[in-house]
DNA sequence: TCTTCCATTAACCTATTATTAATTGTTATT
DNA sequence: AATAACAATTAATAATAGGTTAATGGAAGA
């Protein structure tokens, strides 16, 4: 999910970008106001920001300026004016792309899934994605969808179990024993404990999938696909 | 002087581009023949490519593509079709920028540096990264993020074993064993110490993160991204 | 409905780790 | 040779992580 911040003062347009964006994965929240832009970069955490040049109040390539002292996101600028000058000043003050209006939606979106791709590598994040669970046995990680979990001992043997027999149903009981972290006399609840603990960990990062699944009376099994909440 | 190689069948365009660009201390090579211009590419060390997309005998876009598997390096299309569905494609392929002809030569520059500029910084971005620790075996030095640690023989020996297995867990044993500089009788204890050490040498430059973690009974690791506290 | 199993929270406890200080040993320096 | 400086080591204490169990509420199944 790509997050876009727009500062668009013509709201007909602004939806017309956040629909057709939003087939593509992209989330656009628009602020009509300049200064509300500006708090909502702060605050948000947006992937790219999509600026309009003519703005109530305030000069575009002014709040371009301030906008590069605090923040180093792409910006593209969204102008009614194809005049040489600007284009040349607004790249020049940092903005990543100029392009000026009208424009198709489409040609929009392919410049900022280009614009991003250099920033932040987009496809490596892809190819990360398509790993869901990654294992690191020597470093006693695993990483979700490119995020280390950062596991305790225990849990790291019990997620690592489960993905090994990605699946398949492991026991409370074979988990207990093949780790070496788990007092072999412990309880069965323990093992509980510990893969509600994991889940949490999953879900800071997908809250809305159920990764590991309970099988009444057998045990527990790693979802690949996952299952939606 | 930023170099630029240019893929342009028409010698006309080409040199207004090349004594236009030479004003801003950009060197433009022209090559008229797409295969000449892949194997340029190849041998010399050029900043940025600009693409002709109707070239004699070979197609712009797959010519893209193939220059893709070889390489990152930034392209800028420059093409007689305004046309949408070439923009999206030329884009998705890999272009970072497209730019209908006629354009002005002075929008050309801006893009370029736009590009260039980012560029870079997403290159040194990548160079920090794995840069925050620099050891010098010979010189039994290790920099943290450009500041000379100042480390005793056995805090060395600790440290660029943590650096040598990055992400992996190291065991007490494991250090003993292989430093010199540590008796092999002396107590595990005695590495807690030394890594507290060097802790707190890091922590003089970077007091907020966190960059040897214990693994709990197994022994320590270095973490790179760190943690923040 | 009723029972059993599972999920989650909180509280607990202990082994491990962190840190400081004291000790020993070694090398330079006067 | 005396001692100053420093590094490795051990000792001692404080802090913490992390596994464990207990307790409660909820879901699934008969």
């Amino acid at each position: 999910m790509i997050k876009v911040l727009m500062i668009e003062d013509d709201p007909e347009l602004a939806q017309i970008i956040i629909k057709y964006l939003a087939k593509f994965d992209i989330d656009v929240t628009n602020a009509e106001d300049p200064y509300i832009g500006l708090s909502k970069l702060e605050i948000g955490k947006y992937d790219l920001l999509i600026l309009d040049l003519t703005l109530p109040g305030m000069d575009g390539l002014e709040l371009l300026q301030r906008i590069r002292k605090v923040s180093d996101i792409p910006v593209i600028i969204s102008s009614a004016r194809d005049d040489i000058v600007d284009k040349v000043v607004g790249l020049e003050r940092g903005a990543d792309d100029y392009l000026p209006k009208p424009y198709n939606p489409r040609e929009l979106e392919a410049r900022i899934k280009s614009i991003l791709r250099r920033h932040n590598k987009t496809e490596e994040k892809k190819a990360q994605q398509e790993k869901i669970f990654e294992v690191n046995e020597e470093g006693m990680m695993i990483t979700f969808k490119g995020h280390p979990l950062s596991l305790t001992p225990a849990e790291f043997d019990i997620l690592n179990a489960l993905v090994k027999h990605k699946n398949g149903v492991v026991s409370r009981a074979d988990i207990i024993y093949q780790s070496a972290f788990i007092n072999d006399e412990s309880s069965y609840k323990n093992v509980d404990v510990m893969v509600s603990k994991i889940r949490s960990k999953i879900a800071k990062y997908d809250p809305d999938h159920t990764y590991i699944k309970s099988v009444r009376g057998v045990g527990y099994q790693l979802l690949c696909p996952p299952q939606k909440n």
